[in-house]
DNA sequence: CCGCTAGTCGTACGATGTACGAATAAGTAA
DNA sequence: TTACTTATTCGTACATCGTACGACTAGCGG
């Protein structure tokens, strides 16, 4: 297991190099996102882990105290990713910007979501609350009332992520278990038969939902693309709704 | 182990009831949720559960396929909570209980938003959108834009509660550590500290955040006040938004 | 050359979900 | 009654997980 043994010849010999650890959080944290980008979440294990670093499963907890300590580095980095290089003029354009960022990244990282039970407040965390912030500067409120406008928002983007995820993560499911998808379709077809659901009966019979579709690459992209509409939908209506609450009446 | 012995005296002897099984769904859901609530999602143990019901672990396979149908069921009857017995008259009422009911139900059972990752469409969910679009039946849009329109609001109501379950934890994690709160602060200053967070800064220096908090019942009591104005703000922001988005200009 | 200690990681343990199949008892047919 | 069937219960065994403990190694300052 040694992998660097006593040579004589000194170009088999490493320089020493001030006692450096092998590895740094940074390098383990972008191991543990990649794996958790094209495995998943629930790949994530410990010695999963350390098989990408290849190392011994221990060595990990030289780095950190314990594998909640990854998650929480994970979401930070997810953060990171989150911030703008720079904000687009007025708080509205800026805010959106924000907005629609968020919602990629955490829709390219799907575990992200479902994960932060309990998320730590990091570095990047800071950075983004303060960008956050800053999108808002035109506003004349007091920060107080910019944090809540914020709040909100950010609410609306997560519970939206939230459930995007959830549908893709049903479509996928459905694709490789398409018995799956037969029995919900049968469930489906059932509860309807029993006329308690007047509204998603017409509703099926008008463009039917309980289908059989052929998952392409085409369908996919459309989904997306109507989730996105439907995301921008409700973004633009909220702002214009907490716009309006902030210009008292009397003007 | 065994409950019912042979006896001579017919008294002692159960009646003969038709072969029926200890437990149904009901009792196991109703039992598992107790144990949810009052010891958090991750007490959730098949032997704990067992316990409850006072049976052999694998007993509950009999009635259930894996543990995930387990969480399936609570889910489902989260949803029965959910529903109202009536809709206030005027969709913009109705859509409002819904919502607010959603959240009260939600933030009561903390475990559920974290952990509805794959969750599956039951019995309940159905008559959850039935009701939903139900409070849309005033609105002289088609049931497509009706969806889109509850999803929206649906959306901003998870969101909301995650984030409030969130401060929820932290809270509470804070009060059984205070090392952790402790150290948050220390962090907290530290990043303030940098200069690289004014906005975050002056904010702090106008009502500083960064304190300790003896939490008591008042302060707690405040805190949930102040999410629930924050969320019936958002509410109105979100619902009138989406109205105007629904009358088209030349009305 | 010696002792120290930063860094690595093998071993062991307790906890978990669940596959398998044995044990039991209720019902049925003889 | 007796024997057979089968619905229901649950003990045992196992793979997998996170991680505590402590042994080992190698580079450093003395």
């Amino acid at each position: 297991m040694s992998r660097t043994k006593k040579h004589d010849l000194i170009w088999l010999r490493p320089e020493p190099n001030d006692r450096r650890p092998r590895f740094n959080r940074e390098q383990i944290t972008a191991a543990v996102l990649k794996i958790a980008d094209s495995e998943g979440f629930e790949a994530l294990t410990m010695k999963r882990i350390a098989d990408e670093l290849d190392c011994g499963i221990m060595t990990l907890y030289y780095y950190v105290r314990t594998k909640a300590d990854l998650v929480t580095l994970m979401h930070d980095a997810i953060l990171a990713e989150i911030l703008l290089p720079q904000l687009p003029k007025g708080w509205r354009e800026a805010v959106s910007a924000i907005a629609r960022r968020t919602r990629e990244v955490l829709l390219a990282h799907p575990w992200s979501v479902a994960s932060l039970n309990g998320a730590q407040f990091g570095p990047n965390a800071m950075r983004h609350v303060e960008q956050s912030l800053a999108a808002l500067d035109a506003l004349d409120v007091d920060t107080a009332e910019k944090l809540a406008f914020w709040g909100i928002v950010d609410d609306y983007v997560f519970g939206s992520v939230l459930r995007t995820v959830e549908s893709l993560t049903h479509a996928a499911a459905a694709e490789d278990n398409p018995t799956l998808l037969e029995d919900a379709i049968t469930f489906g077809r059932q509860q309807l038969a029993t006329g308690q659901f007047p509204r998603l009966a017409a509703l099926d019979r008008k463009q039917p939902v309980l289908k059989q579709v052929k998952r392409d690459k085409k369908s996919s992209q459309r989904m997306a693309a109507t989730l996105s509409i439907q995301f921008e939908r409700g973004l633009k209506a909220i702002l214009d709704g907490l716009a309006d609450s902030m210009k008292p009446v009397d003007s």
